[in-house]
DNA sequence: ATGAAAGCGCTAACAA
DNA sequence: TTGTTAGCGCTTTCAT
């Protein structure tokens, strides 16, 4: 309870030379915590070397490494954040952005890259946007001005949106972008091969005999939109199969816009063996439309979607899809952030920051089946 | 670019009095944003003023007031949160726990919080956690004294561990939970009344004929659980239908154990004509073995789940479900939490601090029907 | 009603 | 290799 001496003040000039600074009072600290000085002081080093040893910087002789480290571990010192931050000119606050209707990418995404944050004593901060917001270029902005941001990870469809991007790089700030694989980009990506993995899929059809095969297309923002029609397109010519137009549908990713593309596909005639939606929910929509039509999967329709969200597993039948590792995919963003940013402050500037591409996995369930036989 | 003349130190005397801060030179700051100086400066007033009206303070003039304002209004100046953190008693971070599979749930949880967290000012740490780690009360006892929590939403289950409960309040710290109707406890909460609505889901499954209504209960690890097996028997018991112990089923609140109970269920002979799951995920469960059973859903079983998560809508057919308004209750959650954390900074010290309770809504799809004549 | 000065706990730029 | 000293931008305490 103790407080200090009222500090003194009056003509400008200080009253007494040194008000002893009576903190941290004999033992370890009462109630805010230990700091950088109990643990000098236990350890008989200076501030600045505890400093050191918490960094990881060198210039500390290995046994006075250990001694101030075992105090750390005895007095279970944690570093305050705020005054780190305060005190850094990059603050070890990263940002992940997302606009995305699927609570389970999101929340794999913010697993994914929460882990990373707490290996490295970073803090993540979750950020909801909508990419067509007029403003969310100024909101950004200016959360990253308030001061809080060191850096920033985008998912799509923000990483579309090349406004943002610019404005990014002209801040002069760190950011990386989880993406279906990119045109040539300066800042650094994490990828995903969308291409490949819609050839693969509308390929596997046509291995099973299907030659109507529809494509219920995501969202037009996504830029794996354009990706994952290309790589059906590619497929399709590749096995010399006819591209239909009135069999390619605009989604949007949602459950309902599938309802209504399946239900727009279904009603043609002769109606498409398969459809192949660009995310699970979509899926799940033509899944519905099929039941209430009467049309049996996988004997009449065969149906594929896309992200393997726990959704494709708890229909019925349950969904042949495509899985992304989304979770990997936002821990190699926030690693690949990370080690930018702290190679900015000359750290242990060594951290391979490359792009990396992220591998997909089929994921073949009961929604599939061969070709009923005309 | 210039940076201020290198201190001076010595004999233990500075030796220039005062090197000259040569910081927020001339103009409004130009990288690291604006300051409290800044404002100071253009306002023509202390910077203590500045702070006090930045924070509602007490004890300034209108005019004073308004002019301050401005200019900050003009500046885009935003408070740098490291440094109120740093100089605050309690900081403005809060923190959600959850330990929850669903996504959704989650998602908008987080939701709920974030809007409240942004209007007030505040930050909102994630983190999830798992109830039955050893070291749970450990990991929160050290994120708080880490010194960046100023508060915590608990959601369930964890607001169902008595131990973290008393932890929590024996460390001073404010927090609120999103939990089952409560016992009376301590700490303020957001309720949710699951007694009842488990008690008109089950009469409204009694009310359209059926009598063999079975139940798959939740985690066992969830108050929520108890509350709604209660509901249910109650209404049974108040309609003078027999409560019969094979027809209640322990499940885990995952659509795999949907799948168990399901199965489990609908071996029995004569076998339910309606099955009520305690959550969305394990409805599905249900919806999924019917279907592979052939047993017509609702024709010949009712399903109803709990939630109203997206999931509801997208299977076949559609469920019958509880929505409980989880947004809004993480947003009662976060505004009594900051409010409680606001008087004690004395701050404008009126917020009334009241528990909550939310209401349900019974939301009919096509999974029920009309119990068959026998 | 307003302001001056002392920190909050840490990093950064030097000096030694 | 280690230590000293200024701040980071704000809140707080006390004086006016």
């Amino acid at each position: 309870m103790a407080k200090s001496a009222p500090p003194c003040r009056a003509t400008g000039l200080p009253l007494k030379p040194k008000p002893p600074k009576n903190r941290s009072a004999g033992t370890t600290a009462s109630k805010r915590g230990v700091t950088i000085r109990d643990i000098a002081r236990l350890a008989e080093v200076s501030i600045k070397t505890v400093s050191r040893v918490m960094n990881g910087e060198p210039n500390v002789r290995e046994d006075t490494r250990a001694r101030v480290a075992a105090v750390m571990r005895d007095t279970h010192y944690r570093p305050n954040p705020s005054a780190r931050n305060l005190a850094r000119v990059r603050t070890h606050n990263i940002a992940l952005l997302y606009d995305n209707p699927s609570a389970s990418y999101i929340v794999k995404l913010q697993q994914g890259a929460l882990e990373i944050c707490r290996e490295e004593g970073f803090n993540l901060l979750i950020r909801p946007c909508q990419y067509r917001n007029p403003s969310l270029v100024q909101e950004i902005t200016a959360l990253v001005l308030e001061g809080r941001i060191g850096g920033l990870i985008l998912s799509p469809p923000l990483t579309d949106s090349p406004k943002l991007r610019a404005t990014l790089e002209a801040m002069d700030l760190d950011f990386v972008q989880i993406s279906p694989l990119p045109s040539l980009q300066r800042s650094p990506h994490v990828a995903f091969d969308d291409h490949r993995a819609a050839y693969d899929v509308t390929s596997y059809l046509i291995r099973l005999g299907h030659e109507r095969i529809a494509l219920i297309k995501g969202h037009p923002d996504h830029g794996c939109t354009e990706s994952r029609l290309a790589g059906y397109v590619a497929a399709l010519q590749a096995h010399r199969v006819t591209v239909d137009p009135s069999l390619i549908a605009q989604g949007s990713f949602s459950f309902e816009s599938g309802l209504q593309c399946g239900r727009l596909l279904l009603s043609a005639s002769p109606r498409p063996s398969a459809i192949f939606a660009c995310n699970d929910d979509m899926a799940a929509g033509v899944l519905h439309i099929a039941h209430s039509l009467g049309i049996a999967v996988p004997g009449e329709l065969s149906v594929v979607g896309y992200d393997d969200t726990p959704l494709a597993q708890q229909v019925w039948p349950s969904l042949t899809t495509v899985r992304q590792p989304i979770q990997d995919m936002a821990r190699a963003a926030a690693t690949c952030l990370i080690g930018k940013i702290r190679s900015r402050s000359h750290d242990t500037g060594n951290q391979a920051i490359a792009d990396v591409t992220v591998d997909y996995t089929l994921i073949i369930r009961d929604s599939t089946g061969p070709a009923r036989q005309t």
